[in-house]
DNA sequence: AGACAATAGTTGTTACGACAACTATATAAT
DNA sequence: ATTATATAGTTGTCGTAACAACTATTGTCT
């Protein structure tokens, strides 16, 4: 954000309006955020954490949607922070479970109610039929692109 | 992409599903644009470039919702790949008016087609409606989360 | 058992976005 | 005219994503 808010030339894609849709909404919950020292993307992947305890690295990347890289080097700063720890596998001593700690999950609980706000704030331009038709469509545009890029692995 | 494809847990916030959503289609557009070595978001800015001559770095960066640092790194690509110039401003010498040339004409031209490849995909699995409903909303949010933001400045 | 492939995770590189701090020039206020 | 302020652009830092290349371990094939 920062720089730039004015009256966008909005005749582009919707690869390009979605692009900078998404990168509004998330500056937004990260200014709810800013007193917590987490940022969205590192919120998601606490969150699952919490969801879950124990799960591999691989299971937390597939369900906050990011590559392997990337979650670990989320999971290094949620480590550094003192959020959570890992355990290496039981079994398969390539792989670590993760768990949340204290002061992690007191983290998620104070913060659900600033997720929550994104939601709300978006709700006040459009009515849930149209927000709950925005969530089918964005699922679906998903699970289409999905199908088109695991041929490619 | 490269990484993780597969059966998501979308029980999960609008703009988390929007960023995956949109890293999606940006990742698809990407693919298509391999051969010409540059990436959507340079492509965006060029396509600013090409649309009217002669801008201010500052209305680039307006136009392709970027704020001024990105802005500016970007030009710096472009320009080392030989698609643009700048010139220094006549009335203003702080600013630099951009121009594209002759290459970065042809790879516009020449990338359109594949641009519009983007929408396309997108339409295979949802109907022109909806689709015309989802860049409405998206529109809408944009605008209203502007107006938030636009506060702080 | 030994070779080979598959898998979990890590590291390095590039691009981009957010943000703060900075330079240089232009404009306004007095 | 001098000072203050606003504006155009740049640079630095951090976080994140995509991707390739790597290590270590596990599983498979023979």
């Amino acid at each position: 954000m920062a720089d730039n808010a004015h009256g966008y030339d909005l005749d582009l894609s919707l690869g390009f309006i979605m692009g900078t849709t998404y990168r509004k909404m998330s500056a937004f919950f990260q200014n709810g955020l800013k007193e917590y020292g987490i940022t969205p993307e590192q919120w998601s992947v606490l969150y699952q954490i919490d969801k879950e305890e124990g799960l591999m690295q691989k299971e937390i990347a597939e369900r906050s949607g990011k590559d392997r890289p990337t979650t670990t080097r989320i999971l290094d700063l949620l480590e550094d922070k003192g959020l959570i720890y890992k355990q290496v596998g039981d079994n398969d001593r390539r792989s670590f479970h993760v768990y949340i700690n204290d002061k992690g999950r007191s983290l998620i609980r104070d913060t659900i109610p600033v997720e929550r706000m994104s939601a709300t704030e978006v709700k006040k331009c459009i009515s849930d039929d149209e927000y709950e038709s925005l969530m089918k469509l964005l699922k679906i545009i998903n699970r289409h692109l999905d199908k088109i890029v695991v041929d490619r692995e």
